[in-house]
DNA sequence: GTCTATAAGAAGATAGAC
DNA sequence: GTCTATCTTCTTATAGAC
């Protein structure tokens, strides 16, 4: 798929990281504005190319949004992997996730959470690319299930999806209010609940 | 597209109820759908009218969504109006609102929270209906904090607030993973928790 | 790889006959 | 009130020159 490495025209030159720069574009916008509402012609001209170029790059939009989910994936994956090594202990691992939230405002305030309204959307829309779209919470939710069985819960699987709920819960009441108080006391609420296991 | 006879009179005979029926159908074409998704031609196809006849009871998309609106506050006043006749405990109150969740399953899966997903929705697409739009989570939020001021809480208004929080949160997640067993434990969960205060 | 030009279709909305 | 026909704009997508 990569086309690395390629000789610079003289007029019309390549780009090659034109698709990094395609992929960056329409991540952003298919948070801020939604999928369906991002246009192709909307992408272009945030990365300053033509439409025509972008089709190049991508041949439908559904490949591009496939795109996107691989590298959103991967991005999950690499915080996790991190938590993982900055924080041992099970607790600091959960609240660590509540925290994603907290340093999130401004976004989730303005967008909502880049997760929860893209399945909200492609489950309405894409029917066809809720499985992707849902594997970025398998991620979260199997991550958090095995914290919760290192702090030796046995109900493991019911207090990740407990906690992924009330984070959606909380990003979502945050984000039709607008209220990032509200994001902070529905977050104060979850870390007493993790204190208290 | 198809003109399909209505079988009672001859030609282009008036339908008083017609309006009615168009505001019924795009309700709920609204909320299967989205807003966004739900097409004029969806609706007239449904109702069994023209498009221009659609466009002669309501102007715009918009007016038909502020109709909708209207339908929508009514619809939950109503509701709140009875529960508070059939529960005149706090607490049953309360449990009478999760109950809601549960009684809907079968719509949550299939097409999520109607309050939530709308707010998502209008929210990236039309943030001039934000407010509107947002009134009734309002209905729900105050209703919910003079069910806990009842309850002799004093921080009656947060405790609405994270209500609904985890109410959102229990019917997002359940729709994102078509789960009704998901929702019937998280709506466990809320109700164990209304009991413990 | 990149561009311009354009197709092909769907959307919201309007005009005018009946 | 209802219809058909049409307009305009926006969308995804393609064709072909450079």
């Amino acid at each position: 798929m990569s086309t690395e490495g390629k000789g610079i025209n003289a007029m019309n030159e390549p780009r090659p990281d034109n698709r990094e720069r395609i992929i960056e574009a329409a991540n952003r916008l298919f948070y801020t504005k939604g999928y369906n509402q991002a246009s192709f012609a909307d992408i272009a001209d945030e990365v300053g190319i033509s439409k025509g170029n972008l089709h190049y790059h991508f041949r439908s939009k559904v490949d591009l949004l496939e795109a996107i989910l691989v590298v959103r994936m991967k991005e999950v994956k690499n915080n996790l992997a991190q938590w993982d090594e900055e924080y041992p202990e099970a607790k600091d691992k959960l609240r660590r996730f509540v925290q994603m939230l907290l340093s999130e405002e401004a976004e989730l305030v303005r967008y909502g959470c880049p997760l929860g309204s893209l399945n909200m959307e492609l489950g309405k829309y894409q029917p066809e690319l809720r499985d992707q779209s849902r594997a970025m919470f398998d991620l979260f939710r199997s991550w958090l299930e095995k914290a919760f069985k290192q702090l030796g819960c046995k109900d493991s699987q019911s207090l990740s999806t407990h906690l992924l709920t009330m984070a959606q819960g909380a990003a979502l009441m945050t984000y039709v209010y607008a209220d990032s108080q509200l994001l902070k006391d529905e977050c104060s609420k979850i870390l007493e609940w993790i204190d208290s296991l």
